[in-house]
DNA sequence: CCCTCTTTGTTAAATAATCACACTTTAAAT
DNA sequence: ATTTAAAGTGTGATTATTTAACAAAGAGGG
């Protein structure tokens, strides 16, 4: 029980880097935080963890990461990304030809992904960067320029990646979402491309945690019946649910 | 000063591989304790240290427990590198529009580079990551597939993208030197790509720190004739320097 | 079934880190 | 050289995290 624990705790820390003791008590909620804590302490002394303020951080972690700074900023529903991570990394297959968005979800879902054999298309860096510790995998980053806020690349020019390029799959986030107005997001030229993606792309899967609900952004690039799969938290408004479904997209 | 006292804690701290913030007061008398607090958060920023409870700790301390990987490459001539890229960094001015590539080199670089405006093209993801933290730069990558070794992208695509882009300089390492074969690198399609900028960039700056000379790569990109600037190290040998300065080059 | 050892939970106290503000030094511009 | 702006620093109050001590609950052996 506590050995199991224990071992899960490391295997989760190695993939996830770095984790709050919020983050952990979340993911064990049977156990207390002292327990937790102990955990950890033994972790540490093991030299398998550091323990840091507010959690711990995975040695290999930090053997692996070059100047990348292990404070970035601890985003927004970090735990309902990571939810919806792990479903769409189950919907990667041997062999695909996908395309991943630069956002924060796809961050995540490119640390969840398995080291397999495939083709990965996409317009983040970081994004980028994560998948290029994974021997396997085929990695094209879209060129662009560099949007700051989210690292993730956008140009017209970009068009002409997809003259002669076909994706199995796009899975991609929306930054805010209304049935009236469907998907959005902050930039024009993200839109863009996006809407030139999901013409390529045979099936959409769009990853949306439930904060997005009810917000709206500037650029419209789909709308509900432009995907196929919707992957959410548990969160998600059942009303909201059941407008999916109507129109036939499998809500997970 | 502050510049200093950061490096000397980070000195510090790697030979000792750890130390709490009370040591550290005792060794730096002259600050306060928030200041020291302050100087180990921009380290932990760059990546040099980790903060834990109570103090720091060296993050090659952590790499050396099972230390792999990583050590190899980014630290061959590092101080080389940096003393190259500080050189170069003082060539970048207000309002120009350059070409950076993605090696090690150009990573220093993009640490050292000042905060102006300016309009940066590069075809490597940690380099544009890095870049991404000055608020002033205008970047912009070059798309295509990612070479999982050095981080860089290039595909025949990026054609387009300089068809229209010109830039004033391209500043560019290569990963070996002989007068015989020139500027050579390790893969076909980055060649093309540096050629292409080549062309297209009005100065050409060569950094090559002393460990690449003498060494042959399979794919030369660039002659003697091509360049217009060398920054190298201290280390460069005298009879190398005359050679470039017969050909009037300047050798920085 | 009882005893004992390990694991776990609960609290209060100690410790460390952050924040916000004011002050000081350094650098830049004219 | 003088003024202005920017970067760096110190202080005290505030907030958050960790530790430590002790009590309760399980697990296994005799």
């Amino acid at each position: 029980m506590k050995r199991e624990r224990i071992e899960e705790i490391a295997e989760i820390l190695d993939k996830r880097g770095k984790m709050t003791l919020e983050q952990l008590e979340k993911e064990f909620p049977a156990v207390s935080q002292m327990t937790l804590r102990r955990d950890l302490y033994q972790l540490e002394e093991d030299g398998r963890i550091i323990r840091i303020r507010g959690g711990a951080m995975s040695v290999k972690e930090v053997q692996k990461v070059s100047g990348e700074a292990y404070t970035k900023k601890t985003t927004i529903n970090t735990d309902a990304k990571i939810v919806i991570a792990q479903k769409a990394a189950t919907l990667v297959d041997e062999g695909i030809s996908l395309f991943l968005d630069g956002g924060t979800t796809a961050m995540y879902l490119s640390k969840e992904i398995p080291d397999i054999n495939c083709n990965i298309f996409t317009n983040g860096i970081a994004v980028a960067m994560e998948l290029a510790q994974k021997k396997n995998i085929n990695i094209t980053v879209v060129g662009g320029q560099l949007m700051k806020d989210n690292l993730s690349t956008s140009s017209p020019v970009a068009k002409s990646y997809f003259e002669s390029t076909n994706f199995e799959l796009a899975i991609v986030s929306a930054t805010a979402f209304t049935p009236e107005n469907g998907f959005s997001c902050n930039s024009q030229i993200e839109s863009d491309l996006l809407k030139q993606v999901f013409q390529k792309a045979r099936h959409v899967y769009m990853m949306l945690d439930s904060s997005k609900i009810g917000k709206i952004n500037p650029y419209t690039f789909a709308h509900i019946e432009d995907i196929d799969v919707l992957i959410t938290d548990d969160n998600f408004p059942k009303e909201y649910k059941a407008l999916f479904e109507q129109s036939n997209i499998v809500v997970m």
